[in-house]
RNA sequence: CGGAGCGUGGCGCAGCCUGGUAGCGCACCUGUUUUGGGUACAGGGGGUCGCAGGUUCGAAUCCUGCCGCUCCGACCA
């Protein structure tokens, strides 16, 4: 893409209404726009990054054996009727009446709506289990929307839902996604630790969030240090091999991790030796828990078992805030001129910056860079604009490009192109082709 | 939902107290200049001052009502 035909509306001055730091580089580097409270248009780069996040996600889900469907945004309140929830729910679901006078509801969530699905197409045990999940816009009418897209009132989600016979097999489930949210986070980049939940409103006793440590944080968070240095790697994935699953899952929850909400510092002090006691703010990212029957025996979703019996479905659901990931990974990864995109996400891989745009040579270099950059399948943003070099390093800067190609007559006479780091700084002079060749390994192209 | 505050060009703000028909910086356009980390100068375009009533010869400014938005606390992916 050619910075001077795209659509990048970035901003010098911090918008006034912009409390943290996600926000506020959101906001200037041009990826959102407000169009209420809590609600955002996403503009072309920060949409890339959304659909990039997107993409891990499905991925990673997939892998693990989820199977991708789509539901509506808009439900019926009949649905919520019989779980009981339309009530429970109160303000802040968005209600709404079509033509008819009958009754619909913006969904903050699905569970009502994927019982049904899953009642209506699972018979008999043979069918089970199964993992199917999305991921929809969902909307809550929050008391007090804030912090940009880290808590919206319209947000996109990936809400995954478990169907099993018996508990056993739910907690198969439970374990793969918990492995699979280990993975989703770590390939972006982030470190998120499982922390033991409350069960909230939807209920259940199996829950974990996963938060990434960040000092913006909402929630305080009380874990064993060790516990945040723990990695998956390389490691191979038998998402069939319950045991394998369940040993990484005892990993993960050996040692004290909780949130304030179920944090008791008695514990924390018992448990935990002092210099290994980490107290730090965090993100919320992802959600799973077991329900067991809570939904599929008020909405009848029931299979019959090999003995004949009829039962309702073990379910867990498994959310993951991709919206709130986008700002989330902000938080964790910036510095004071602007944002910096791990490899995985960002919205270009390199930023190819032309120092003296109009200047014969620079531009045929800068050209022919970028004609290679793309056929060798690299996403490059090439800054071609009339402005001076400074004002291309701050934008390009700003947006969080992890590469810059630096292009000017000095360099060009020597037979070189710099070849920048956004996070590290770290500054090489190679020749174009050496430079396009390490981008290419980098990203794993060809 | 309790508390605080703000709505004036795309962004950041001044003007309001003490009514007289809108201004500054950034951004944008033109020209000159400059050219390896947000150049300088000159000229220029763009605003029903959130909305609706009211007071007044006259309202961004005073009064009333409404709407929108933000921040702090209790709640959530």
């Amino acid at each position: 893409m050619r910075l001077s035909r795209y659509f990048l509306p970035v901003q010098k001055e911090n918008p006034a209404e912009a409390e943290i730091v996600s926000h506020r580089l959101m906001l200037r580097a041009g990826m959102i726009r407000q169009a209420s409270a809590g609600i955002y248009s996403w503009l072309p780069l920060g949409y890339k990054v959304l659909r990039k996040i997107e993409a891990i996600v499905h991925d990673e889900q997939q892998k693990a054996g989820a199977i991708p469907v789509l539901m509506p945004t808009i439900q019926s309140a009949d649905l919520w009727r019989q779980s009981g929830r339309y009530d429970d729910y109160g303000a802040e679901m968005l209600r709404i009446t079509d033509r008819g006078d009958r009754e619909m509801l913006y969904g903050p969530t699905n569970e009502e709506q994927i019982t049904e699905i899953a009642g209506a197409g699972i018979r008999s045990y043979r069918d089970l289990p199964r993992i199917l999940y999305h991921i929809q816009w969902k909307f809550r009418d929050e008391v007090r929307p804030r912090f940009g897209v880290m808590r919206g009132r319209e947000f996109l989600m990936k809400d995954a839902y478990s169907f099993d016979l018996d508990k056993d097999g739910a907690r198969h489930s439970y374990n793969r996604m918990f492995v699979s949210y280990l993975r989703t986070f770590e390939r972006m980049g982030l470190k998120a630790v499982p922390m033991r939940a409350d069960s909230g409103p939807i209920g259940g006793d199996m829950t974990h969030e996963f938060l990434i440590l960040a000092e913006t944080g909402e929630s305080a968070v009380f874990l064993d240090r060790d516990l945040a240095d723990l990695s998956l790697g390389e490691r191979v994935i038998d998402w069939e091999d319950g045991p394998a699953l369940q040993e990484v899952v005892d990993r993960y929850t050996a040692s004290y991790a909780r949130t304030d909400e179920t944090h008791e510092e008695a514990v924390f002090e018992a448990e935990i030796p002092e210099e290994r006691r980490l107290t730090a703010r965090g993100i919320e990212v992802g959600h799973i828990f077991y329900f067991g029957t809570k939904y599929s025996r008020p909405l009848n979703a029931t299979v019959n078992t090999p003995d004949g019996e009829v039962v309702p479905f073990e379910s867990g659901s498994y959310g993951i805030g991709v919206s709130r990931l986008a700002g989330a990974i902000i938080e964790a990864s910036h510095d004071d001129r602007g944002i910096i995109w791990p490899e995985a996400v960002a919205p270009f891989e390199v930023a190819v910056i032309n120092l003296r745009q109009g200047d014969a040579e620079a531009d045929g270099a800068c050209d022919d860079l970028y004609a290679k950059l793309i056929a060798r399948g690299l996403d490059v943003l090439y800054d071609d604009r009339d402005e001076r070099a400074g004002a291309k390093f701050a934008t390009i800067d700003l947006i969080g490009i992890p590469w810059k190609l630096v292009v000017g007559p000095r360099g060009l006479k020597e037979g070189v192109v710099e070849l920048v780091n956004r996070r590290t700084g770290e500054t090489e002079n190679l020749s174009p082709d050496d430079a396009m060749n390490r981008l290419a390994a980098t990203y794993g192209r060809a």
